[in-house]
DNA sequence: CTTGTCATGTAAGAGGTTACATGATTCG
DNA sequence: CGAATCATGTAACCTCTTACATGACAAG
């Protein structure tokens, strides 16, 4: 469950309770969990039965408690294992593709109905990335000048792919309504 | 459940088995699913009941029988309806990014190495692509130039997908060599 | 007075994978 | 003789999502 380690990672970062992750999975780009409860609140009850996870609650006037997990040395060790594991392939799952590769049963303004549909998609998308890369208050580890550079490379590459997607489908329209 | 209509895309194509079907999605790049038996058994049953395809049964002498499905016409006008309903953002899933963001606990050479590796995989990715590219025996339709169009440019797109992914994790491997 | 935030958790179900089961035939 | 192909299907399990449940307080 790489839902986990992506949590350990987190932790490394600092400690957090359940409702602190669930916000930051829920917010990100790259953990694209939907950060549901039963995921991180299951995961967290893991976590710490293995050991790699202490808790300590922290008990709030006229507020429900808060559980605080804090990273321990063997987690710190489990996370540099699982790191340092198999890279996997990225995966790029697109329904849309399924659907324009049967899109031929469509009129031109149909097809070109949906090609601008998904075009405005990826355009929201992309705006809502830049607001969110705007307010950025110290919202990622930056413990080294690498870990920065790190951060900041993943966090560009992500751009790109929904710049290139948008690049794509607008080419994609204007082949389509010059050439049928 | 968007596999079913991938599989009524697929029979709207021309009439074909489960079995067939299981290669087609098995190999396929853009039927991004495994291609197990479970799913497209009983999606086959599903749409089946729905009156989306027919199923006929093809007796074989010293091999197993052959159901094979035949879209209807309720079975197209299903998937036109879906294909021309509201594109999904497409999702790019890595959990080697997830690597990455926590990487910095590991030495300059880990590090490397791990680079190393993604940028084997996605080689083996690529290569793998181009040679199934090089067999295309009308594996698929090609009913109109529109269409034949539409496939084209799903496939260079999704090539060039991967084809990014390898010039950045090269660009990065440099960087960090030269700046840490 | 309704909506949002804080904070925990559970239930039900959809979606997806691996592995098992059968049985004849063909290829190396 | 073992493995692959053809062809169907089931069982068990993992992953992930939506929705439900509780309860106090703050803000509009």
């Amino acid at each position: 469950m790489s839902i986990e380690y992506a949590i350990l990672g987190l932790l490394s970062w600092k400690p957090f309770s359940g409702y602190d992750l669930k916000k930051i999975i829920a917010e990100s780009e790259i953990y694209y969990w939907s950060g549901n409860n039963n995921q991180i609140y299951r995961s967290l009850v893991v976590l710490h039965k293995s050991g790699l996870v202490t808790q300590e609650v922290q008990v709030q006037e006229s507020l429900p408690a808060r559980k605080v997990y804090t990273i321990t040395e063997k987690g710190r060790a489990a996370l540099r294992d699982w790191v340092r594991s198999l890279p996997a392939l990225p995966e790029m799952r697109s329904t849309f593709f399924i659907k324009l590769a049967w899109a031929d049963a469509l009129s031109p303004g149909e097809l070109d109905a949906l090609l601008a549909q998904y075009e405005d998609e990826i355009a929201v998308q992309i705006r809502m990335q830049e607001a969110r890369a705007g307010i950025q208050p110290a919202e990622a580890p930056i413990r080294t000048p690498r870990e920065r550079f790190l951060w900041e490379q993943i966090t560009k590459h992500r751009a790109s792919f929904y710049r290139r997607e948008l690049e794509w489908i607008r080419k994609l329209s204007d082949d389509l309504r010059e050439r049928f």
